[in-house]
DNA sequence: GACTAACGTTTTTTT
DNA sequence: AACGTTAGTC
């Protein structure tokens, strides 16, 4: 059997993990513990049990995550076993459920999925509209209420605040009006779907026999009562996960969901994965030190399979300069010295303004480096705008994509016009596209205007007519409609420097290219709306694919390895950050330094500044108090000035060099 | 309706 | 320090 190899390379934990099956099963399984390749076999096995690949299904967080498994899946079945299960994220399993149900809630089938800039865009007018209240009211703030609410299942009417609640039940008025959900919704609804009707819910519990659920500390509990939904008697369902890596409380993940999984899905068989493979004894025994102060949580001590190691670094640095060159001098020297590879670096922070300077740093002296997120790709304007012509060839009813193009580029519908098209489609419970159409509304306004609108009008309804006789390509149709709209060269036109003019071509053309590979897949265009929607920011396979030293934040870093790593800012305010100090979430910081430091294999080093720029002012900082939990067995405090005192720069080096030789010469 | 200048706010993490 | 928003002007 091809599957002998990888179940002889297995520890025995590991292999226990595969072997059981049936009912509920837990792994818990600790940083660099092999958990994706026990994962993978335990899914490999069930083949090999002839469980049918259709009835197989694991879930992710992250497109990323799900991709990543599809693959090592791949390399171990055969590929139609392959294809035949489903490997996906939660939000993009709801969109399938919800395609085929969503009807029973009230929503049209072809509903589609507002981004979180949608979100904002939409909670924006409704302040402008209801603007009850004088004070300034962040609409992040208020959407932020409103996901709680749902994610806690609650009804988003009922949150306590009434502008709040007012708020909420008009957002939820208007989205389902434009027959729009946002990421939230995907979920809420899928849940009720399931619950409510008993026919859907056998349907899919009848398909989907076999359910594994991968970083399950990262759940929350509308995610956790999705699962109980999908998954009937008896139980045949594993999740994966690690209390020690749970970093995402702040949107609602729940560690009580792997604490007390036995409530939910009784007797389930528990396994730890607590041999690493990834980290000197030296590195792990500083994280188990660190993560001991954490309180209720499972008990789990990580063995190191590589003894030794060198120690970990704690250095004080004067300033955040200092850090940057440091750690950027570091590099070049161990890259040369040791004979690494730039990718064999990660530096590791805590909020994205702390990588400007090591950025900086790492600019000057020519290394190679990778961004991990900032700027998502989705979130660019030129992506969005064009997503958002594509979404109105499927549907040009959906008032927010239609505000968003509609006098981009300019074409003299400004925003006079657009907020009365808006209160006309209002009165007349139509979307914003019937008012633009509708003789009656485009007769009230002037006649420039009116022929602006027309001419808008005629573009869309052209390329969308094109769409719907299916003859031509959409990336052909959608790559004419923005030519014709003349977008490129307006987008240009707001730009600076060459450079910039150069991402937003960039921007729009992998949108097209994008959308060409997906119909060749024989995808629809809506198929490719969703996953638009879906696909989040650092998930473009931006790490494989680009070269040089990494930087990162310490929560994408997760499930990520890096032979050299530097984790930069070990500051009170930072690491803890100042507002989970004051939200009491301490635990949770101190997991993300435990994830950090596991990320190591070889080498790790910490650093934290006496001084540091914050908002263009200079900042004293303290260290952060996690530096003195930590065991000190494998330490070595040190500082910026012991190191550069210690180690004589260069032109000392050949200075001394030269002395020698002199000498050598002599005699 | 478009452009410019001053102002205020930001910096935790993201499906 | 840098970006986005808003108000004021043409």
């Amino acid at each position: 059997m091809a599957n002998d190899f990888s179940f002889r390379s297995l520890n025995p934990a590991q292999r226990q993990a595969v072997a059981v099956l049936d009912g509920p099963v837990m792994i818990l399984a600790g940083a660099g513990t092999g958990k994706t390749r026990t994962v993978t076999c335990r899914i490999a096995h069930m083949l090999e049990k002839k469980i049918p690949a259709p009835e197989i299904l694991a879930v992710t967080f992250t497109n990323k995550a799900a991709s990543e498994m599809r693959d090592r899946i791949a390399g171990m079945v055969t590929k139609k076993a392959a294809a035949d299960m489903t490997v996906c994220t939660f939000h993009s399993l709801c969109v399938r459920l919800l395609r085929g149900g969503i009807d029973k809630l009230g929503y049209k089938k072809n509903f589609s999925i507002c981004s979180h800039s949608d979100q904002v865009g939409l909670m924006k007018q409704l302040l402008v509209r209801k603007g009850g209240s004088d004070e300034k009211v962040k609409p992040d703030t208020v959407l932020g209420a409103i996901s709680k609410a749902k994610n806690m299942g609650l009804d988003p009417a009922a949150i306590e605040d009434d502008y709040f609640a007012h708020l909420a039940v008009a957002y939820q008025n208007e989205l389902r009006a434009q027959n729009t959900v946002d990421f939230d919704d995907l979920l809420v609804f899928a849940e009720k779907v399931l619950r409510e009707h008993a026919d859907v819910r056998d349907v899919f519990r009848e398909r989907y026999q076999r359910v594994t659920v991968d970083e399950f500390q990262d759940t929350n509990s509308l995610q956790m009562r999705l699962l109980q939904q999908l998954v009937g008697k008896p139980y045949h369902v594993c999740v994966v996960g690690d209390d020690d890596q749970s970093i995402y409380g702040w949107r609602g993940a729940e560690v009580a969901n792997i604490l007390e999984f036995e409530r939910f899905f009784p007797h389930p068989k528990v396994i730890r994965l607590e041999e690493n493979y990834r980290s000197t004894h030296a590195v792990l025994h500083t994280a188990n030190s660190l993560i001991r102060h954490n309180r209720g949580r499972h008990e789990k001590v990580l063995r190191s399979t590589r003894l030794g190691g060198d120690l970990v670094r704690i250095v004080a640095m004067p300033g955040d300069d200092e850090e940057a060159e440091f750690i950027a001098e570091e590099i070049l020297a161990g890259k040369s010295a040791v004979g690494r590879q730039w990718e064999d670096f990660a530096v590791l922070f805590r909020t994205n303004g702390q990588s400007r300077k090591l950025e900086l740093a790492m600019r000057e002296r020519k290394i190679p480096y990778r961004m991990v997120g900032a700027q998502s790709f989705y979130d660019r304007r030129e992506v969005r705008d064009v997503l958002a012509y594509a979404q109105l060839l499927v549907s040009p009813e959906a008032d927010v994509p239609l505000l968003r193009i509609l006098n981009a580029p300019n074409r003299g519908i400004g925003q006079s016009t657009a907020v009365l098209a808006t209160e006309w489609s209002r009165e007349h419970h139509e979307s914003v596209w019937q008012a633009l159409c509708d003789p009656n509304f485009t007769h009230s306004i002037g006649s420039k205007t009116r022929h602006s609108v027309e001419a808008f009008i005629a573009l869309i309804a052209g390329a969308k007519n094109r769409i719907d006789l299916k003859r031509d390509n959409p990336a052909d149709v959608l790559h004419a409609l923005i030519h014709e709209a003349a977008y490129l060269p307006w987008i240009e036109r707001g730009c600076k420097t060459d450079s910039e003019r150069q991402q937003r071509a960039e921007g729009i053309q992998s949108v097209i290219d994008s959308l060409r590979a997906h119909t060749m897949k024989g995808k629809k265009l809506q198929a490719f709306l969703d996953d638009s929607a879906l696909a989040s920011d650092r998930e473009d396979e931006d790490l494989e694919s680009k070269q040089g030293a990494t930087l990162i934040t310490l929560h994408a870093s997760k499930g990520l390895e890096f032979p050299i790593v530097f984790l930069v800012g070990l500051e009170e305010g930072y690491l803890p950050h100042s507002r989970s100090i004051a939200d009491g979430t301490k635990d949770e910081e101190r997991r993300l330094l435990y994830v950090g430091i596991t990320r190591a294999q070889d080498n790790l080093t910490l650093t934290y500044c006496a001084k540091r720029i914050k908002w263009g002012q200079e900042t004293g900082c303290q260290p952060s108090s996690f530096i003195a939990e930590l065991d000190d067995t494998y330490l070595d405090h040190t500082s910026y000035d012991d190191i550069l005192g210690a180690e004589p720069s260069a032109d000392e080096l050949s200075h001394f060099f030269g002395n020698l030789k002199g000498m050598l010469d002599d005699t």
